[in-house]
DNA sequence: GTCTATATGCGGATAGAC
DNA sequence: GTCTATCCGCATATAGAC
């Protein structure tokens, strides 16, 4: 409560977003829970447009960040060799875990968000987003060509897409375990059961050669 | 366009509330799109809310009666013996597809809408779909137990979870990739890759031996 | 069943005093 | 920087003629 307006406009809005949805919240909630006033959002943000581009920023910056100079450690510490499939794939799956513990309910908050935001195919700002990922995405690519030799990269492509998916899904699960307070997940020990999940699927012989169909 | 009133604003709130999300979709754009008054959708459905009900029932009722029937012909199949694990995967995670191929685009904005649902953590209405699917999932792993000895039941339903995971991301991007139209990405390829990435995920040895974590 | 017209309320944004 | 009061538009829902 000591935290600057601001501040404390960004937590709120990034929960309440969360939880209902951007159109669900109506500024005057995020005033309310923020302990400040209505014409608070738009003198400190310009629009709740842009309180929205503010929350996001706010957190995904440091994360894309950890994520880039883990992987430079990553392959310095194994060079000239390639890094094992496994210390890759943590590398990469990690940082949404990692958020979920150093960040409690914030970070989940946070999370529930960004996980919102894979399903929106139109809006320009969903697009501005993928394109990051999209950038770290392939820092990521060749060095997983190299683990895995026996994919083309088409099916190394899908393989990882599957691979992101079942960290999302974990961490959605996570997230709503948490919340309904049925069973406590652990996020470290769920990351390395993802692991070893998803290395295995890489890992898998190509069972059609491609994109073949049948029928 | 012959088809009746309630089903033109059925198509058109499906269509609708799948682009832009519920909230995001106002009442007279479905009555316009649907050629129909505005109102029309509380005369046929009572509410906006209850007509997304009616969405979802339409399209939900068969796939799920559709993927028991096709459990039940497969045990039957391989009686006494237990069905081979990739086909017991492609009976749990074709339905989606299959939509996918013979609804076309209605197909896709309803499963697009589908996605939504999965992270919606409050609602009353998405509580209630969650429950409707996790009886259809108990109804599977009694045979993915026996078709996976190795592993204990939770790690079972940890694993199966990654796999609906790389499920429902795989249906949102050949979702995507239509609507965006970059690639054209066969669903019936992608099960098939999808099956194979999730039949070896459920087959790895296990790493940990459970849920210990390190530290 | 379908239409027009309207009631009623909530949304984001802002003006202007302090 | 913060507050109150208010503008203005759009939302859902309904009343009532046809």
């Amino acid at each position: 409560m000591n935290a600057s307006t601001s501040e404390r406009l960004l937590d709120a809005a990034e929960f309440l977003f969360a939880e209902r949805g951007f159109d669900a919240t109506a500024v005057r909630e995020i005033t309310r829970r923020a302990n400040a006033n209505l014409a608070s959002v738009n003198y400190h943000f310009g629009s709740k447009n842009e309180l929205l581009d503010a929350v996001f920023k706010r957190r995904l910056d440091p994360i894309n960040q950890e994520r880039i100079f883990e992987l430079q450690r990553l392959v310095h510490e194994y060079q000239p060799d390639i890094p094992p499939l496994e210390s890759l794939l943590r590398t990469f799956l990690a940082p949404p875990f990692r958020v979920l513990q150093q960040m409690g309910a914030d970070g989940a908050a946070f999370l529930r968000l960004l996980m919102r935001v894979h399903l929106e195919t139109n809006s320009e700002f969903t697009l501005r987003f993928r394109a990051q990922f999209e950038q770290i995405l392939s820092r990521f690519v060749p060095l997983f060509q190299q683990a895995l030799p026996h994919l083309n990269t088409s099916l190394l492509n899908q393989r990882l897409f599957f691979a992101i998916g079942s960290m999302s899904h974990a961490v959605t699960w996570i997230l709503n375990a948490q919340v309904l307070a049925k069973q406590h997940a652990d996020p470290h020990s769920v990351l390395e059961e993802l692991i070893t999940f998803t290395a295995a699927g890489l890992r898998a012989p190509i069972a059609f050669g491609g994109n073949i169909h049948e029928a």
